[in-house]
Formats: C-alpha cells, sequence, structure tokens
DNA sequence: TAAGATTGACTCGTCAATCTTT
DNA sequence: AAAGATTGACGAGTCAATCTTA
C-alpha cells in the first residue's frame, strides 16, 4: 500500500532523522492529487475545445443565473487569480464570440461580462460531460469517504486562510 | 460553516437542479487547498532566495543521500513535470552554482546532477525552516485528522491515476 | 531505432505600471 | 486619492523538434 510520497518520507527519514517531515505526508499527497485531478478534467475541456482557464469562466458566468453578467472583478473574486489573468482570459473568450464586454451603465469604470448565446450554448454542452467525468473520477471512493474528505479539505482551507500574510 | 464552494454548489442547485454537481465539492476544495497550501510554503522558500521548483530539485537531491547525484531523467519521474521544465530549472541552479552538471561515465546519453557545497548548505539551511512551516500549517488540524486526510488522498490519488488515458 | 537531455516556440499566470472614472 | 480594468514585461510550464549516444 506504499506509493510514491511514502518512499519520499522514507528517505527523508535515513537522511534527517531529526526532523519530523511527517507534515510532508499531507502537502506531498495534496499536491500530487490536484494535479492529477487537473490533468483529467483538461482532458475532457478539450473535447468541447475548452481549457480549464476558459471553462471557469464561462461556468462561473452561466451559474449567476441570467441576464449571466458579471464584472471583471466579481470574476476574479471566485476564480483562485488575479485580475490580470481574468482580463487575459476575457480577451481571448471575447474573441471567439463566447462573451462579450459592455461599459457598466451604473458605473463608468466597471465593465459587464455577459455569456453570448454562443458562449452559453457552448457551457451548457459541456457542463454535462464535465459533470459525468468528476462522478467517474471519484468512484473510487465511497460517499462516506467524500464526506470525509470534503470536510477534512474544508478544515485545512480554513487553517491555510487564516496563517495568510496580512 | 458554509464556505466559497457551497456557495458554487447552491448556485448550480438553482441554475442546473438536473445535474448532481456534488463532485464538485471535492474537486473544488481540491484545487483551493492546493493552491493555498502553495502559497504558505512560497512564501518559506522566497526567505530562502528559493521557489517551489527550485526547492523541489535541491530536496529531492537532497534525500537521496550522498553523493547527492541523480541524473535529470530521475528527477523528472519523481517531480510532476516534464524532463524540459527539469532542464530549464538545472540551468538556473546550474548558474548560481547549487548544482553542477557531468557526464555519466557508464552511459553516454546521461548527465549526472550533483548538489554543490553550496546547494548542500543552502537545502539544509531551508529545510528545517519548511518543515517547521508545514507543522504550523497543520496546526489546525487533529493527528487523527491529518492520518485520515492523508488515506483519502492516498485513495483519491491511486482512483485518478487509474484513469488516466493511456 | 530508441533513449536521454536540451532548446525554441508558445501559453498562461503574476507583477508593476497605466488609464479612466469615482 | 482610490477603485476597476487593462497592458507589457517576465517567469515557468508544455510540446515538438533536435542532438548525441546506445
Amino acid at each position: 500500500m506504499a506509493d510514491d510520497v511514502d518512499a519520499i518520507l522514507e528517505q527523508w527519514a535515513r537522511e534527517r532523522p531529526d526532523l519530523d517531515v511527517s507534515p510532508m505526508g499531507v502537502f506531498g499527497r495534496l499536491a500530487r492529487a490536484a494535479r492529477l485531478a487537473d490533468a483529467r478534467l483538461d482532458e475532457v475541456f478539450a473535447t468541447h475545445g475548452l481549457d480549464r482557464a476558459s471553462f471557469d469562466v464561462l461556468a462561473t458566468l452561466r451559474r449567476s443565473g441570467p441576464p449571466y453578467r458579471l464584472t471583471p472583478g466579481e470574476l476574479q473574486r471566485t476564480a483562485m487569480v488575479t485580475t490580470s489573468a481574468i482580463a487575459q482570459r476575457l480577451n481571448k473568450l471575447e474573441e471567439r464570440g463566447l462573451v462579450s464586454r459592455t461599459p457598466n451603465a451604473a458605473d463608468g469604470r466597471v465593465i459587464d461580462v455577459t455569456l453570448t448565446p454562443a458562449g452559453l450554448d457552448l457551457v451548457d454542452r459541456a457542463l454535462p460531460d464535465h459533470v459525468a467525468n468528476e462522478h467517474r473520477l471519484l468512484a473510487g471512493l465511497s460517499a462516506r469517504q467524500r464526506s470525509q474528505l470534503t470536510q477534512l479539505l474544508r478544515a485545512l482551507t480554513e487553517s491555510l486562510q487564516q496563517l495568510a500574510e496580512p
């Protein structure tokens, strides 16, 4: 039942027995699982001509409900990237005709980003495949395991947020 | 106790009640936790003039034990990146005098990458801080929670590897 | 032919600077 | 001033192509 991370911990135990490197067992597996999951999810996005970044924007607009309209700042706050990354994502999506940018009526500093009919159509077609893929990827875990994993990741996230540099 | 991901799930439940998006509760938190952890770990690497990529290479060489020597291919297999990424990491580390590249005696196609005394010194100084940081980041989780999280991430990783495209 | 290592072109992110509006 | 959005320069990864050796 030993995995790659166990081998790493054994090496450290041999080379630096003075250090308790057990937290690496958590962070190492967290990084690897996230990377693997990204790769598996990307495969399905690609079949719809999308990548994670583009899907993320389209899906955020979609789930916000009609009129499927948010500002770059709003998109930034739910994505975990900077506003400049959002601007560049929007450039690509706008070029493809999947979103449109229009000036906000109430505040001249703000831009409204709206899902076009083509964008709505695309995300609604990709979404069921994406969700089915996620179900498939979790098939190896029982309902109880999924629930526990969710709770533990929530606790870890909270701890990590609390310790963020101010 | 609701978090960002719960809000996302609620939006989907409203907009697409036909889809069971519960797996997003796992994958969303996995991605967020991994991203947050990376940011917290980078802070300590930076105090030693390192980033995660550089530290990863130096630490892999360090824990392999004397003579702290591996090939790019060996480094690639434990890192989760391509060999070209390894080559570029090595270019930077070699320029800084932290590793050296020498031809392998037994196989002319192979390069030996060795930790220099400066590289060994740097990684041995950064390591205790890194480990202490990881302990600090996990302080919010009990021993039982860490153990459970490890087991669940291991199970998830195994499932994800099994479902990799061949 | 195949394996190992490297490079160059490209993509996507961050950061710092800029522009506009409040 | 401050807030929102965007751009340009840069860093680090991937992929495809190349070079050397087995």
